[in-house]
DNA sequence: AATGAATGAGCCTTCATTCAT
DNA sequence: GATGAATGAAGGCTCATTCAT
């Protein structure tokens, strides 16, 4: 936004250094949180200068905030890619479609940062979350609640929607604390094929829950 | 040892400096997370001496624990009482007993704070994490895997267990992140109802899951 | 001086807790000089508890100055026994027992903290090594310059006495530093008759010194 | 690395701020020992920010050996003259040469700290000591060991080497602490033509005690 | 754009001392 | 006399940020 168009450098190994930064700074920032990462560790990390960041990003905050932007954008992208999934399939394939996107991206995604990062804003909110209530939680939550509004067969706006949407979310939502889950039971996201039976697990059971409530009328 | 035994002070606010202490911990740990606070701010809200943390807590960190251990002590509570909530009745009421008993502290608990904490270890775990692991959520999962494993009518051990214990569980904690919740779909637990509602949702939904896979075999 | 009598406390093994003090100062304080020794390290070490030390000596300098004054009578004991030893012996003799006595005390004396005492107050003078001139190092400079008057053969206002005195004084001082002499030449003070062969050289040594001064009249 | 090539600066009195900050706490540290100057202290008198010493040498502790290196460096400085002045003499020049050169560094020298420096390393032992031994002492006690060898006429591994050594060492050590031997005796070291004379002695009185050694056989 | 020395606020901790019991 | 909780003044160090080059 804010940025200044870097010139391009000659030197070929040289990526730019605001880039530099901002990779080094999406990791150490979810591995070790906001307050925990020093300026100065994230310019080692990025083998920049001690000021870089202040030019580039006018301030540690700055940084922060670029990388959630980055953060957003990343899962935008797997919003879209869960509805793609489900394109031209009925509801039920389109529940399988969702959670399949979403488990695998949480727990084996090569993009586990991004993850984490959202776990700290969860217990310690800053001013980004709210942007990331706005431009990702709320238009996924709304397509899984148009799916879910189909299986039970009743309208978007029936109190059952709501809370089976989020019976749903959070079982997807709850492997995200796997580094604690796999300690008190590894066999659910450790081995080959546990991710793909936890897919099948979550869609099942859910299915079963969602016929239940539209058996009830 | 940790409780020395108080001389009675005149003035009645005024108890013991200790308690006070951890009470003012409690709440900002779990307010801003344990880099956030200084100890000055603690100090200052417990109306007590810069030095008092380090006398009595040998230290910042000491007094992080020893807050953590109240908060253990305090969820081991809980789950004693899910357990005796559950006594004498059938499998089904159990699990509606052990939903509702934590539902309820989760999100209306006058201690809230204990989960703040929580969401905390869990993005950021320190040391006290494995004790919290060890002490509160393997017993409390391993109880809630025996109802479960009783309602699919299967060995404890069946991984179809696992993972519905987790799918239950799940939902439960979901919960915790109500903040958010709240924000994406404000009815789920605000209300006179809401919660009972909950308690419901999640029951039926669950009973519906678990009893889909006891037909399976 | 200033210490209040102190009733005698009726438990045996309970030596009056101003002795513990004492004694712990005084090693503690030589070994680790006066600001690295906290008052709370010597209340531990005498079993005393934190107040002690203000209550008995006013605080900690009133517990150094004590611990000094102690030293000082010990070395006015030591400056006794040297003359003692020489007492009906001629100069010579009197040399000889002189250093006789200092080397022995200074290096191998049981109350070896009283040196190391003395070199924190060479290095880090305090007011009380005033004390420690007038009442300890001037009388026994005094009697070893009358010793060395008598054998070159002058008057005891002769700068070469006073140059003299010196460089015996210098050599016996000189074993004072040796943990740093142990490292460079273990020979001269290690070993069961290293110290009776170190006092006879010094001896033999000052007294061609001292023959030579008084030939050139 | 130690010393980036400085940028020079418009005003006069501002010399680069590592160097000031040496500077300030090679007078500091001497004068008052490294527990009881502050690094407030230090910046405070080299005209620098409080954290510039942790900029420049990681910590007090950085700053203390950095000052120590210098000593040492100084010291190595000393020894190197006092064999030069010897150079081309016989035995006996060497040996006033090398009195003459480290009394007059030792009292008179404007570099006085250094041996403030090590009185308190002698009774306060660092880690920093071991260098000092190993790279300042032996060499400087090895070169007067051969110088005393070829006065007696004996092996430089006969004991009485060893002593003899000690013995002139000791006597030039001496005035190390003559804030003291000043109290006692003004006459040594002070006045006009006094260190002179001390030199003279010293070299007078040790020679008659090595010549008795070289009689004895 | 980049560099790295310099800055000053602020943090945790230590310590001698005091005071009510 | 003894106890131990409480006090407040520093002290060393870290850190984000600025500035001259």
């Amino acid at each position: 936004m804010s940025t200044p168009a870097p010139a391009l450098r000659s030197s070929g190994d040289d990526v730019e250094t605001r880039e530099r930064l901002l990779e080094s700074a999406a990791r150490l920032f979810s591995e070790r949180g906001f307050a925990a990462v020093t300026v100065r560790d994230i310019c080692a990390a990025a083998h920049a200068n001690v000021a870089a960041v202040n030019y580039h990003f006018a301030g540690k905050l700055g940084l922060y905030q670029a990388v959630m932007r980055m953060a957003i954008a990343r899962m935008q992208d797997a919003t879209a890619e869960g509805q793609r999934a489900g394109e031209g399939l009925n509801a039920e394939g389109r529940l399988r479609a969702y959670v399949q996107v979403f488990v695998t991206r949480v727990v084996a995604g090569q993009q586990g940062w991004i993850h984490q990062l959202m776990m700290r804003e969860l217990s310690d909110p800053t001013p980004a979350l709210d942007l990331v209530v706005a431009e990702v939680l709320r238009p996924r939550l709304a397509y899984l609640a148009a799916v879910v509004a189909e299986l039970i067969g009743c309208d978007e706006d029936d109190p059952r929607v709501m809370r089976a949407t989020f019976s749903v979310h959070a079982q997807c939502v709850g492997l995200m604390g796997h580094p604690i889950a796999r300690r008190v039971n590894p066999v659910l996201t450790s081995g080959p094929d546990a991710l793909e039976a936890m897919v099948d697990h979550i869609t099942e059971f859910s299915l079963a829950g969602l016929w239940a409530l539209a058996r009830r009328g």
